[in-house]
DNA sequence: GCCATTATGTCCAGAGCGGATATATCCATA
DNA sequence: TATGGATATATCCGCTCTGGACATAATGGC
């Protein structure tokens, strides 16, 4: 094969942007418009992170370009207006190993004590 | 009381950027001057993640004038140039409070199956 | 037909960041 | 003791990322 180890590109997208995280995260749940991935994000994280409209689809280009997500056929029946856009498996990859990047910051927050004594 | 209830001022803070998370996760352990948080924060990331000079001191900064860290007295044999930062107890509220936004994203991540066959 | 909602997109100003540069101290060792 | 690499803090420049306002239009319930 002539391409440079797959391994190389992951960590060359790491670390995501916040936005393209919780974009990744919904879409790792099966298609979704824009919008959708707006509405998604919002409940996802109990509305403490939302997504305006400007960076929504700035990232949605970003990513697309970066080969993250791709745009999927819009299904039959539905709105025309929409754009539907489905993880590559590239994509996929990518945001396994962020949330891998995650899992260690919350072990390590918890080896130092920071979720004990749970009251405020 | 006359101030506003914390459980707000937890939530402007929100989300720490992604150095301040760092720089936070990194002082949960004990105090630390900067040069060590940079190190530290090389180590905890697995080399995954690197403040340059000029975000770390950046943040620093704005972290004190948020109320997230404070500067700490310099232990009595070390080196004159260190200052010391501790987290204040309201940054530790708020790192508790990103950390468990983060656990949720990372449990978004394992429902949605992202976390299943585990070969790249 | 009316109009709120759904849906996509652009634009601007400001926040956050990476890395270069500057400066100075510390400390091992030659 | 002087040389130099590691330690330590700080600022600056240019770029990326973001939030939110604004624009435009199709959809669907009434």
């Amino acid at each position: 094969m002539g391409e440079t180890n797959g391994q190389a590109r992951i960590e060359l997208m790491q670390p995501l942007t916040r936005a393209a995280l919780h974009i990744a995260l919904a879409l790792a749940g099966g298609e979704m418009h824009g919008y959708g991935i707006m509405l998604e994000v919002d409940g996802l994280s109990g509305g403490n992170y939302r997504l305006g409209p400007g960076t929504l689809y700035r990232s949605i280009q970003r990513m697309v370009s970066d080969g993250l997500i791709e745009e999927a056929d819009p299904g039959a029946s539905e709105d025309e207006r929409r754009r539907n856009y489905r993880l590559t498996p590239f994509g996929r990859k990518v945001v396994r190993a962020e949330v891998h990047r995650l899992e260690s910051l919350v072990e390590a927050a918890r080896s130092r004590g920071l979720l004990d004594d749970g009251k405020e």
